[in-house]
DNA sequence: AAGGTAGCGGTTTTT
DNA sequence: CCGCTACCTT
């Protein structure tokens, strides 16, 4: 049955304006994946658009997905042959087909931020380019940069930046590196398009034909690149449609420009400009305080949101301490509004700068045994053990992959450490053959005992693989490589706890291989290896599971939710340091704060502590951000943290502050196995065991519905019934 | 020549 | 607080 979709008159003009480009000004929470999907359906149900003929351009698996599953519900199943995807998964895509017109091999590789050093680091030091103290990451992320601006030309060796002179260095035989490992990095796979196209208009032309419409969200994030390639793939129809806002413009310093979105009246002439202003989300107040707070920025387009929303709550501030008063200060809040308004715990979401901020939350959440979900951090595909398995399988796929190789040639442990490898990449230069090829015969080069050994079989491993590769499903031979590496008795016999995670890691990889296989049961490792590179953390995230979220506002964008917490609002660290004393850089810090106030329905609280710990000392004498004094005094309301333990700083050696726990002011009485208490979230409960007393008692509850917490008495607040 | 351990330095955000 | 490099031991 379908869905209609419900429209305001703007939103409806927008959809139904098909004849020219156009250009949707869609303020925070204002419909703006409604009206695209509305748009595709509009195209295939009323405009006879194939749904094939229809490109749609996210930046967010997630975000595809979302629209993917939303068409589906209005068109049908047809829906899932829409061309919806992240611009990076449709260039790769496009590029399986057309890389050769480059040399490159379609089996190629995507390398991650960790491969790129991995790979930039070797050629600092086999080239020994003079890097001037600038670390192998700052290189990694200047060249990144430039490409992503395609501005490769500014690297030059005579800049007086010395990162610039690094990266000039490095460059010329990074790309070289590349293309002899067959891979691209991140920022190829939007570039490389653009080169086929330009070498071959006849390809250009031939996807022209196919996207006879094109539609881009979040267009204020889109790179030169970007822009150049939506440019040339709609130019010929003129048929497209953009979706952004300027004012939630927060990757420029990936190379956003956001330039884009505001001069597209010149790059798309006689287009028709909507603005999307009517907001469904937040409450007056929020919208009220968010709108005020960006209005500080010069560089923008004017709008104007209103809601027919009630006017809500204040917005709570709360000062503290430390970043543990902050967490404790947080999560007394969190469990205020689950007891008064009846919230479950994915109503909730903490949001800060950076991802380190995560740690003092999480120790929080965990000592009240309240489950939570951590977005970003270190994501699950770049664990060292999946990586490890996963390097296996790239090296099979692609054999000439050698940072693939040089991770895993002695992983487990074969006796075949960096000489060895040093004499194979010396062989494998003369003889012009390939790394790999080297390691099948190290008597070649008068390698004996235990390395030549573990060379030979690492070889053999791989060659019989990589024959096996067009027979076996990707799941079958990814089980096969792990048997025959002893994976499992490899991590068992470390027998810690780490290990056991490890593999528990390693297992849920080759579940997820088995999964992708069932999924998609036409296709092999190499889509799989491209599924995963793409694929980021916020992807396997789900609202609707009962937890509570941890993210980075940057990661939050796009989303919603009842409650928002801001940790972290300490001048200094939100606007980060770096970024306060130039305006372009002070204006996104402040649009990110923007985006981390509309993420909220019903309810946002600010939290800044005077004293953050960095590193391991004290970060000195905080104080509110700036951003805080920008919104109106009446929007704000003052929450009070009532300590239970009272620290403060004492001077110690070398000038240098310490923290000192002073006093503690609740006395407890220990509890017992068999007690009845109460907790504020849990309700109701017996102990169960009991382990310690006073100040450190850890406590087990069961509670009703069989709920069983491991908690520490002192944070858990429980009333003794 | 590998493999283990002790100090050091470095940190924003991510497809 | 974690990861990497430089050294020392096997």
């Amino acid at each position: 049955m379908p869905v209609q979709i419900k429209l305001n008159d703007v939103q409806k003009q927008a959809v139904e304006t098909v004849d020219k480009p156009v250009l949707i000004f869609a303020g925070a929470g204002t419909g703006k994946t409604r009206v695209l999907t509305a748009k595709i359906a509009h195209l295939i149900k009323n405009e006879k658009y194939s749904p094939e003929s229809i490109l749609a351009a996210t930046f967010t698996n997630k975000a595809a997905g979302e629209m993917k599953s939303r068409v589906k519900k209005i068109v049908g199943p047809r829906a899932s042959k829409v061309n919806i995807g992240t611009f990076h998964s449709i260039c790769a895509r496009i590029l399986r087909y057309e890389i050769d017109e480059l040399g490159f091999n379609p089996n190629f590789a995507i390398y991650d931020a960790a491969d790129q050093l991995s790979l930039i680091k070797s050629i600092i030091n086999s080239n020994k380019i003079p890097v001037d103290g600038m670390t192998p990451n700052a290189i990694r992320g200047r060249i990144s940069l430039a490409k992503n601006s395609m501005a490769e030309s500014k690297l030059d060796n005579k800049s007086p930046s010395p990162v610039d002179r690094a990266a000039a260095l490095v460059y010329p035989i990074y790309t070289k590196a590349l293309k002899e490992n067959n891979a691209l990095d991140f920022d190829d796979l939007l570039l490389f398009p653009l080169k086929v196209f330009k070498k071959n208009p006849a390809i250009l032309k031939k996807y022209q034909e196919q996207f006879k419409y094109v539609l881009v969200d979040e267009y204020q994030d889109t790179n030169h690149a970007q822009f150049l390639l939506v440019k040339l793939l709609a130019e010929k129809h003129n048929k497209i449609t953009v979706v952004g806002d300027d004012d939630q413009s927060i990757y420029g310093w990936r190379g956003a420009d956001i330039s884009n979105i505001l001069d597209f009246e010149k790059a798309f002439p006689g287009c028709k400009t909507f603005r999307l202003e009517q907001n469904y989300r937040s409450t007056q107040t929020i919208l009220s305080a968010a709108s005020t707070m960006v209005r500080n920025n010069e560089h923008r387009a004017e709008k104007e949101l209103w809601t027919e929303g009630i006017a809500g709550a204040s917005i709570g501030l709360m000062e503290t301490f430390d970043e543990l008063e902050e967490a404790e200060g947080i999560l007394e809040l969190l469990e205020r509004e689950i007891v008064n308004k009846k919230r479950t715990f994915n109503e909730f979401v903490i949001l800060y700068r950076t991802n380190a901020q995560s740690r003092a939350l999480e120790d929080a959440l965990r000592r009240r045994g309240i489950t939570y979900k951590i977005v970003g951090g270190v994501r699950f595909y770049e664990r060292k053990e999946v990586k490890d398995l996963l390097a296996y399988l790239r090296l099979i796929v692609n054999t000439v992959d050698t940072v693939s190789l040089k991770r895993v040639v002695n992983f487990p442990p074969r006796g075949v450490g960096v000489k060895t490898v040093e004499k194979c990449e010396k062989y494998s230069r003369k003889k012009g053959i390939s790394l790999l090829a080297s390691t099948a015969d190290p008597d070649a080069f008068d390698l004996k005992g235990k390395p030549a050994e573990g060379l030979k079989d690492f070889n053999s491993l791989i060659a019989k693989y990589a024959e096996l590769l067009p027979k076996l499903s990707a799941a079958e031979l990814s089980g096969a490589v792990v048997d025959e590496l002893g994976l499992v008795s490899f991590y068992k016999e470390q027998a810690t706890t780490e290990a056991t995670e490890q593999l528990a890691n390693v297992q849920e990889l080759l579940n997820s291989i088995d999964d992708f296989c069932k999924e998609n049961p036409k296709t092999g490792l190499r889509e799989f290896l491209e599924e995963v590179s793409l694929l980021t953390d916020l992807d396997n995230w789900n609202q609707d599971s009962n937890a509570i979220t941890l993210m980075t506002t940057h990661a939050a964008k796009g989303l919603e939710f009842p409650v928002v917490f801001i940790a972290g609002m300490d001048e200094g660290l939100f606007p980060l340091a770096r970024y306060m004393d130039c305006t372009e850089e002070l204006e996104e810090e402040r649009r990110l704060f923007y985006v981390a106030l509309t993420r909220a329905q019903d309810r946002v609280f600010l939290h800044y502590a005077t004293n953050r710990r960095r590193f391991n000392g004290i970060y000195g004498m905080g104080y509110a951000s700036k951003f805080i004094h920008e919104i109106p005094e009446e929007n704000l309301e003052r929450i009070t943290f009532r300590s239970s333990v009272t620290r403060k700083l004492v001077r110690g050696k070398a000038g240098k502050y310490k923290l000192k726990q002073v006093r503690t002011v609740t006395n407890f009485d220990d509890l017992e196995r068999g007690d009845k208490v109460e907790h504020k979230v849990f309700g109701k409960g017996m102990v169960l065991s009991v382990n310690g007393s006073g100040e450190n008692q850890k406590i087990s509850v069961i509670f009703r519905g069989d709920i069983r917490k491991k908690l520490i008495a002192k944070y858990a607040n429980l009333k003794r019934l």
